[in-house]
DNA sequence: GAATCCACTTGACAAATGATAAGTTCGAAG
DNA sequence: CTTCGAACTTATCATTTGTCAAGTGGATTC
């Protein structure tokens, strides 16, 4: 995870590495279980080492899934962890999986201790605002059949380990939708 | 400017405020004029303390507006400013437009030199990340219609001082799109 | 191994949006 | 004042995508 996040942030001295290293702790998450509840204020970020998560949002009754992590990931609800506001995302396993857990309160408190914390949030914030803009462009350049071509090749992984109809959601079409796009490519 | 910066990061030190104000240079711009060039890197953090601005890129020869910015507000092209790669982005003025600039290098130094610095930097791109992911929600979420109604609702600002060519790309629909919704909704 | 469930696919039709072309309005330039 | 150009609107038709309904296949459970 040290190795993971020094990507991201840079080289980390030890001692700031220690220092948040204290504060996480083990978890673990079977295929299919809630890691956070509809509705619940998320006060946790999660490392997950081992496994795949999907978030996803209601909307009139359908699942729509917003981000898939795929291991090594570092992941939360900001919105909601920085506010303490109720957490209009779910998560949830689709793998068996293991985490490196650090609550919230906690990373603040840490924020104030060392620059060098300070700037692993900054750095992916950075990381994550870069990769949300890059998604928004999808939709605004790309048709439904490009989006998924798009993915296809950015992100082959995501269908490996996904389910299909998660996947339809998160490019902002239908099921029936993508299957259709599915086979029209199969076909060219 | 310090105002609008400590609403977003919090309080600052004086020391770090002068810190960073020694940094700023005055800069201008006239109503139609480029701020950032297609292709080139940006080096450049602008505070944008009167006017208002627009990001687009091109699309086939067809512009495609991604941001509107009004003063005052603080932004970059990020994933330029970071990696030094030219910007797939521009920036013009859409007004007369007042700004303090920041070099993108300066800025990198300031961070090593003042906690405070680093967390401004890290509030702010938090918050730009929780507004790419609103963006990005509406589009899994809401149809033209209704995404044209949110942003009426939620930035009314960006209708008046914008023109709808522009507010159409920004909602992924083409001018007569717009141009008939808004009839629609009249009508109703 | 039969029954069941769920993801995925397919088909037919409806609704939303795009593409093209033409008309209108308004402000700027001469 | 007149002309011109660009933004905006409107109309028509083509294409894409959604909706609803039904069918297929594979995995799980009893």
């Amino acid at each position: 995870m040290r190795e993971y996040i020094e990507q991201i942030s840079g080289k980390l001295p030890d001692e700031a590495w220690i220092l948040y290293q204290q504060n996480l702790k083990a978890m673990r998450s079977e295929k299919g279980q809630l890691i956070l509840g509809l509705h619940k204020p998320c006060k946790t970020i999660w490392h997950m080492t081992k496994g795949a998560v999907r978030k996803l949002e209601m909307d009139n009754g359908i699942e729509k899934t917003t981000h898939f992590y795929v291991a090594p990931k570092v992941f939360t609800v900001l919105h909601s962890a920085l506010t303490g506001e109720p957490s209009d995302l779910s998560i949830i396993s689709e793998e068996d999986c293991e985490f490196l857990t650090l609550d919230i309160d906690q990373l603040k408190i840490l924020y104030q201790q060392s620059i060098y914390i300070e700037r692993v949030g900054r750095r992916m914030a950075e990381e994550e605002f870069i990769e949300e803009f890059s998604m928004r462009r999808m939709f605004l350049k790309l048709d439904a059949l490009q989006r998924y071509e798009y993915l296809e090749k950015k992100h082959p992984e995501i269908l490996r380990r996904f389910q299909l109809k998660d996947v339809a959601t998160f490019l902002g079409v239908t099921p029936e939708t993508l299957s259709r796009l599915r086979k029209l490519r199969l076909s060219v």
